[in-house]
DNA sequence: CTCTCGATGCGCT
DNA sequence: GCGCATCGAGAGA
């Protein structure tokens, strides 16, 4: 859930990727800790958010599990719930389908104007930008995994992880 | 200080 | 399917 200037913005997540600590060579993690990876190494719950390729903006939640000591979730696509035509306006693409409004990593963050500004923000105050339980699986629905995307400079051993998780043939997710 | 290169998306071919 | 935009983190000197 996003806010700005007094609208809200929904999205249900449909895909993410594990990225889990300074042995993951994946993993930002991976330069230990430093200004920039300080959030995966904070408080679960947090948001990390970095810029890629000089011009996209990328959100994480920080999570771990307990032998971690640092981590991510990085959100790869929302089906767009409530505000998405606004969502349009931010995506600059009004020809676009709801459903490829947040299918990207970039796409969503654009789409629900999230920026550096965010980095480090607690995801659970429910303020500005939150985390809300959802109702989960539907009837139809279930969970594909797979390797994740563009790392491969990590190496077989690591990009080969099984790590990334999306919603089976369903239209939001990255193509 | 300088160099390299990326957890991507878009527009054109 | 391919090239490119654009900038800062991290590494090496």
């Amino acid at each position: 859930m996003r806010q700005v200037n007094g609208d809200q913005l929904v999205g249900r997540i449909v895909e993410c990727e594990a990225y889990c600590g300074p042995t993951d060579l994946a993993s930002h993690a991976r330069a230990g800790l430093t200004r920039r990876t300080a959030p995966m190494y904070g408080p679960v719950g947090h948001a990390y958010v970095y810029l890629v390729y000089g011009m996209h903006h990328c959100l994480n939640v920080v999570a771990r599990s307990e032998e971690l000591v640092a981590g991510a979730v990085l959100l790869r696509a929302l089906e767009p719930v409530a505000g998405i035509e606004l969502m349009r306006v931010r995506r600059g693409r009004t020809n676009d389908p709801d459903s490829r409004l947040c299918s990207g990593p970039a796409r969503l963050t654009q789409a629900l104007a999230i920026d550096r500004r965010l980095d480090g923000h607690d995801l659970t105050a429910g303020v500005d930008l939150w985390l809300s339980a959802g109702e989960g699986l539907r009837q139809t629905e279930s969970v594909a995994v797979g390797p994740r995307v563009g790392v491969a400079y990590a190496g077989p051993e690591w990009a080969g992880r099984p790590w990334r998780f999306r919603l089976d043939g369903n239209r939001s997710v990255s193509r």
